[in-house]
RNA sequence: AGGGAUAUCGCCAAGCGGUAAGGCAGCGGGUUUUGAUCUCGCCAUUCCCAGGUUCGAAUCCUGGUAUCCCUGCCA
């Protein structure tokens, strides 16, 4: 881990507890576990959990588990399983041991429910799905017995084994705990343990037809692991009360505990898996791994690092909070990880010439650091010569003293290189123009002219000769809105959240690597796409330069 | 009288009876061959509201208010 993960914060409420929990000798260590379902791809809000899981674990000398909740196999896929092990590793983390399943656990499950069953604690019950919501009762009103509640245990036994012998049709029957159907928590009013599914599992192929549900398995699963802290999102604060039922009710080796705290969202984007997923089907992006997306693997395509990432989860903190995180907290942690990692390089994204009218003969080479306050990060080599590209909007013909670039008649730095001046520019019909002509002073290489003139300026350039053409892709906040509406994701999405320029990089990148960043001096961070390839390089931007002027 | 949670700066977030940390954003000054970085300074007499206890309350008590979650054979 990396300098940006030992930055120190007060400790939150869940490090309380652990730090009670082990000054009482309640634990003599901890264990946690990241506990994915693999129906979706991770998402920056999973980023929060693992790094709270993982975290946890390394600063208390514990450990923490990889476990896939893999229960409902219709929405399940080794696809899924794949991309998570990958996001979780590249995000720097690595689980204990093998990776685990809920359904490694299919059979001790199968044998927990009988028990149950055989304590009188849970029934096999013929009511259909509309039935047991109605006999569920509602918030304000009571729940009714299923008729099926007060079946014998040797009935209910073998009921259950039918289930499990696929003697029954799905929906047919469920396996229900018998608890209390005028509980306040209506998680409590006879949950169903178990139901019938005739569907392939990604793990297990066709062994089971009956699949346990996430209450019943996830409590267990955590005993059989011997977590200590199970930690989920505030929406599993009343199952807490099912949770701790089940393993009171039958005999585990360890009683874990779970502990909620608040998912992080995200203004300006979605973290649910279910909507994100309608912008890939739609194809309102270019799938889960499009730069815009606050997937990991969107995150990782965008430009983002493993560190940066975790510098976030650390900032926004962990508490039971109802949260909206603004994008500059993330774009502030990029930021200050590639402001000192990334190499510095020249591009031009919206290029118009520039014809120095007095340099004549053979280009030249020049040396510019990779980094100005890095030295060690070597140079590179720059070839100036007659042509150049510079950016449009880095020209006026006239402007205010505000601005610091290259007007028609003034003297501006180009980066790394001569003092020009601009003299005169060619323009097309429409008045556009199309060629600005410009003089150099030869003596200002490394230094300030020399008869004290001052030039506020500077800007960046490339050789046009020399230059490779590339695309860039510039991207912006996927939805207009701070807080999208699920309802309306349509038009809520940004039209400008991609847009595409046509230009020129400077040589030495050509090398660039896909993935890795360099600052595009006065632009911003960009790094190599994995689309492009040598005759087309592609650049996504990661994040632009903070800009705190006004005009 | 359903239940479970949460309310501290624009956004995160410390604070745990001794007189409001920090980060991001913002605003001013300095340095700068990136309008970046770096650097210096400013940015809650007040903690959802109203009462109460106390020498002392964001922290304790009482009563309100607001917001989120819970009636899948999803997780």
């Amino acid at each position: 881990m990396s300098e940006l993960d030992r930055e120190v914060r007060p400790k939150h409420f869940i490090q309380q507890i652990i730090e009670q929990d082990l000054q009482d000798q309640k634990h003599t260590s901890i264990r946690t576990r990241f506990p994915p379902e693999p129906n979706g791809y991770l998402h920056i809000g999973h980023a929060k959990s693992i790094c709270l899981n993982f975290g946890l674990a390394a600063t208390y000398h514990g450990e923490c588990h990889l476990r896939f909740d893999d229960t409902n196999p219709e929405k399940e896929d080794q696809s899924f399983v794949s991309s998570i092990q990958e996001d979780v590793q590249w995000l720097g983390f690595q689980w204990d041991g093998s990776v685990r399943y809920a359904s490694n656990y299919f059979e001790q499950l199968h044998q927990y429910a009988v028990d149950l069953i055989e304590k009188g604690l849970a029934y096999v019950c013929f009511l259909n799905a509309e039935e047991t919501r109605a006999y569920r009762g509602s918030l304000t009103e009571t729940g009714r017995s299923s008729p099926y509640r007060d079946t014998a245990v040797a009935d209910n036994l073998a009921l259950f084994e039918q289930m499990r012998q696929g003697q029954f049709s799905e929906g047919h029957c469920v396996l229900r705990a018998k608890i209390d159907m005028a509980s306040p928590f209506m998680c409590m009013r006879d949950p169903v343990l178990y139901r019938i599914r005739f569907a392939e599992h990604h793990q297990t192929k066709d062994t089971w037809c009956i699949y346990p549900m996430y209450d019943f398995t996830h409590c267990i699963s955590d005993a059989i692991e011997q977590i200590t802290h199970s930690l989920c999102s505030l929406e599993f604060q009343d199952n807490r009360r099912l949770y701790d039922w089940i393993l009171q009710n039958i005999s585990v080796p360890a009683t874990p505990h779970q502990y909620e705290f608040s998912r992080l969202n995200l203004e300006y984007t979605l973290m649910s898996k279910r909507k994100l997923s309608e912008l890939v089907d739609n194809q309102w992006v270019d799938g889960w791994d499009d730069p815009r997306m606050p997937t990991i693997a969107g995150l990782r395509r965008r430009g983002y690092t493993p560190a940066a990432v975790r510098d976030f989860c650390q900032r926004i903190g962990v508490t039971k909070q109802e949260n909206c995180v603004q994008m500059n907290v993330l774009e502030a942690c990029i930021r200050d990880d590639l402001n000192v990692n990334s190499p510095r390089a020249m591009a031009v994204l919206d290029p118009v010439k520039v014809v120095i009218e007095n340099f004549t003969g053979e280009p030249e080479s020049l040396s510019a650091p990779c980094h100005p306050d890095t030295p060690a990060m070597g140079q590179r080599s720059l070839p100036f010569a007659k042509t150049l590209w510079i950016d449009r909007a880095d020209f006026k013909e006239e402007a205010n003293k505000k601005y610091k670039r290259l007007v028609l008649g003034k003297e501006v730095r180009l980066r790394n290189a001569y003092v020009i001046q601009a003299t005169r520019v060619d323009k097309d019909a429409e008045g556009h123009i199309t060629c600005i002509y410009a003089q150099y002073d030869p003596a200002t290489l490394g230094c300030a002219p020399t008869d004290g003139r001052k030039v506020k300026g500077v800007i960046h350039w490339v050789s046009a000769e020399h230059a490779q053409p590339a695309e860039f892709r510039v991207y912006d906040r996927l939805f207009k809105v701070s807080q999208p509406d699920a309802n309306t994701l349509a038009e809520s999405l940004n039209p400008d959240s991609l847009i595409v320029k046509q230009g020129y990089a400077e040589p030495s990148l050509v090398n660039a690597a896909v993935g890795k960043a360099y600052q595009f001096e006065r632009e911003g961070y960009f790094c190599l796409d994995k689309q492009g390839n040598s005759d087309q390089l592609i650049f996504n931007r990661t994040v632009a330069l903070r800009e705190s002027w006004t005009d």
